[in-house]
DNA sequence: TTTTTATTTCTATAATTATCGAACTAAAAG
DNA sequence: CTTTTAGTTCGATAATTATAGAAATAAAAA
């Protein structure tokens, strides 16, 4: 990929990762080892859950996070390759 | 440290790494494998001497950089060890 | 001392952001 | 069909941000 671009891109992750909610729903994430829903996750940090549909959007929108929609939930997961290729050892560190 | 602060510091971070031209700061500083002047980046990069010096204390700020004044001229590189702590394995990624 | 050089601070501006409650959508449960 | 549950979108707000030019600072050079 072009460099400009590249820098396009990290920039875009890195935004999506400075912001302490967000940051807080990865950990919660990453903890876990599991799926979960914006409820659960809204519940246990205490943000409402329009902000967490805001952040969750936002995680889904540079490839940080998988969803997978099951009737009226939907479910995220981190996204390990996208961590891997721009953040090698982050996840691991936090 | 406490998990709350931790993540505060981590998305100052963040944030400070989420602009394009801070990250092509740094990967300039990288690959030159040096210390570099306010005035020898903002040449490099095409970007005004206040904008420039701007980015520089962000950087410095949160402890990316390490600065070294002498005369009248400031002196910019990687602080490998803020790198290493919170972003292993970043900076060669670049 | 005057001028040049390097950087910083100030001022103004335009743009983006996170947040919540309210209204809306869609599916499950009753 | 009505109600509940889960999530999204909208609207408003308050705060932060990057940017460049102009003015200020400070040290070197002439």
């Amino acid at each position: 990929m072009e460099i400009e671009l590249e820098d396009q891109k990290r920039a875009e992750i890195f935004k999506t990762l400075s912001d302490a909610n967000r940051l807080k729903i990865i950990r919660t994430l990453q903890a876990s080892n599991r799926e979960m829903t914006c409820g659960e996750v809204g519940a246990q940090l205490s943000i409402s859950k329009s902000t967490v549909s805001y952040h969750f959007k936002a995680l889904r929108a540079v490839g940080l996070t998988n969803t997978r929609k099951e009737a009226q939930s939907k479910y995220l997961s981190l996204n390990q390759e996208t961590f891997n290729k721009y953040l090698p050892g982050f996840l691991d560190s936090l």
